[in-house]
RNA sequence: GGAAGCGUGGCAGAGCGGUUGAAUGCACCGGUCUUGAAAACCGGCAAGGGCGCAAGUCCUUCGUGAGUUCGAAUCUCACCGCUUCCGCCA
């Protein structure tokens, strides 16, 4: 959620950026319609509500002195304009929802480093670090080399649920552990970060405070809880860990929040039929190591190009080729400031392939969940949250199962993995 | 799933229809005292919002929402959460 303020003093720049920059239009009209009614609104119904705060404090002064005639004559009083007020009230309420539901529905504004474009077209490269590796055989996507190892099947998995899902076996099964644990190990030994565990279920207000909702309920897997409700099944660690301090004020002292997470996620994918729909790179379940930093404001953008470079490490310890790419305005996601991707080499696809995600959001979700720390002055003000996939876990797998397959179809382990593999340095078929 | 109890400021904890945004203690900040510190004493200390150049002033908030009332932290209803006991269970 952007702030307010700059909605009632600049309205127009915001309108603007945000055309050009994120093609998202909103009707300024509308908006001012609204704000100058909730001022005015705002104003009569505070000043009456003074007045019978007032009036009715004299009642209680009446009242303790035995007075009923003087306290009947003072509740008339407030009986004239009991009902203007109500009505105020009622009014002013709706009027500020309106303009809360469309201030929440509005991206965040990207940041001046940005660079301009539509979509995914007009991402500008950073940097490439590795060389793809030459092979001297016809290289196989993960999807045989893992049917062929016997460890990796789809079939079943669609049997046991559907479309989209898989089921990883023995020593591909443990690969994919190895991993995870791998990245955690590495985020909490060497980078800083605190382990959590959280909830793979999360309330609607969690998923509101880091932006997926209102806007993006067709994106989520749900499940019902009591009558009416509803728990959403978190579509990223993003969710439960960024919201672990909202509706809170943190000692400026701890920040910055370091927090890293392995958790499942689930995506309904709506929308992206016929996408990806070969292999594992789309599913609607998979892991992902996620780290989150919540930090203050005057460091965030520092703070973005290090945790980059903290995903950066995994596949740099992974020895996968990769390349960074700044995402261009049209292209980034609803909450984001700023992000930046990392593509990992894909042999079997002969292309780089998203693994990663790193966004600064300024204080787009701070302004949502409430989140906040003590300025030096003693002011509470909005902290600033990044994440980043550090890394997709599903995606990793992909990448180690391609780039260090072998011509016998075996898959060699790579160097950091193998004491968590027990020891083991290939993947053979069973 | 059944029963009982409880949700108040950073924490603990009063208040149970009236001038209470909320006693008191702890924590925290400033000051006095002290060579310095501690202790003692004095003072300060919630968040959000409106109007205003400002000083200031007004509004809202005692789990959430609705209701009763001139007036609600206090009464009613629903919901959410927590605790304890019983049952069940990894």
């Amino acid at each position: 959620m952007l702030d307010i303020q700059i909605f009632r003093s600049d309205i127009n720049a915001v309108a603007d950026t945000l055309i050009k920059r994120r093609r998202h239009e909103f009707d300024v009209k509308a908006f001012q319609a609204l704000e100058t009614e909730r001022k005015q609104l705002q104003t009569n119904t505070e000043s009456l509500q003074a007045q019978r705060n007032a009036l009715s404090k004299e009642i209680g002064v009446y009242k303790k002195n035995k007075d009923e005639e003087g306290a009947k004559k003072l509740m008339l009083q407030v009986g004239q304009f009991a009902e203007q007020l109500k009505q105020n009230e009622e009014r002013l309420a709706e009027v500020q929802s309106e303009l809360r539901a469309i201030l929440s529905s509005i991206p965040n504004v990207p940041h001046e480093s940005v660079p301009n474009g539509i979509d995914e077209q007009d991402n500008v490269e950073v940097r490439r670090v590795g060389e793809p590796r030459q092979f001297n055989f016809a290289v196989r996507d993960h999807v045989d080399i893992g049917e062929n190892l016997g460890q990796v099947d789809f079939d079943r998995a669609a049997k046991i649920t559907g479309s989209r899902f898989v089921l990883l076996t023995s020593r591909i099964a443990k690969l994919h552990r190895a991993l995870a644990q791998y990245m955690l190990n590495t985020h909490t030994e060497k980078h800083g970060y605190t382990e959590v565990y959280a909830p793979y279920m999360v309330n609607a207000n969690a998923l509101f405070g880091t932006g997926q909702l209102p806007k993006f309920e067709a994106d989520l897997f749900s499940v019902p809880v009591g009558d009416a409700g509803k728990y959403y099944l978190i579509p990223t660690a993003e969710v439960p860990v960024t919201n672990i301090f909202g509706d809170e004020i943190v000692k400026l002292e701890n920040l910055p929040l370091k927090f890293v997470c392995h958790t499942p996620c689930f995506r309904s994918e709506a929308g992206s039929y016929g996408r990806d729909t070969r292999g594992m790179i789309r599913q609607h379940q998979f892991d992902k190591v996620e780290l989150v930093q919540l930090v203050h404001p005057e460091q965030s953008y520092e703070r973005l190009e290090e945790l980059t470079g903290h995903a950066e490490s995994i596949l740099q310890g992974l020895d996968l080729p990769y390349r960074v790419v700044t995402l261009c305005s049209g292209d980034m996601g609803f909450s984001a400031a700023k992000t930046y991707d990392l593509e990992v080499w894909l042999p079997g696809q002969n292309a780089y392939r998203e693994i990663s995600s790193c966004s600064n959001f300024e204080a787009f979700q701070a302004r949502r969940m409430q989140t906040r720390y003590r300025t030096e002055s003693g002011k509470p003000d909005y902290v600033h949250t990044l994440n980043g996939s550090g890394l997709a876990v599903g995606r990793a797998l992909i990448a180690v199962l391609e780039n260090y397959q072998q011509k016998d179809g075996s898959v060699t382990v790579p160097k950091v993995l193998v004491s968590l593999m027990g020891g083991l340095e290939s993947i053979e078929p069973i």
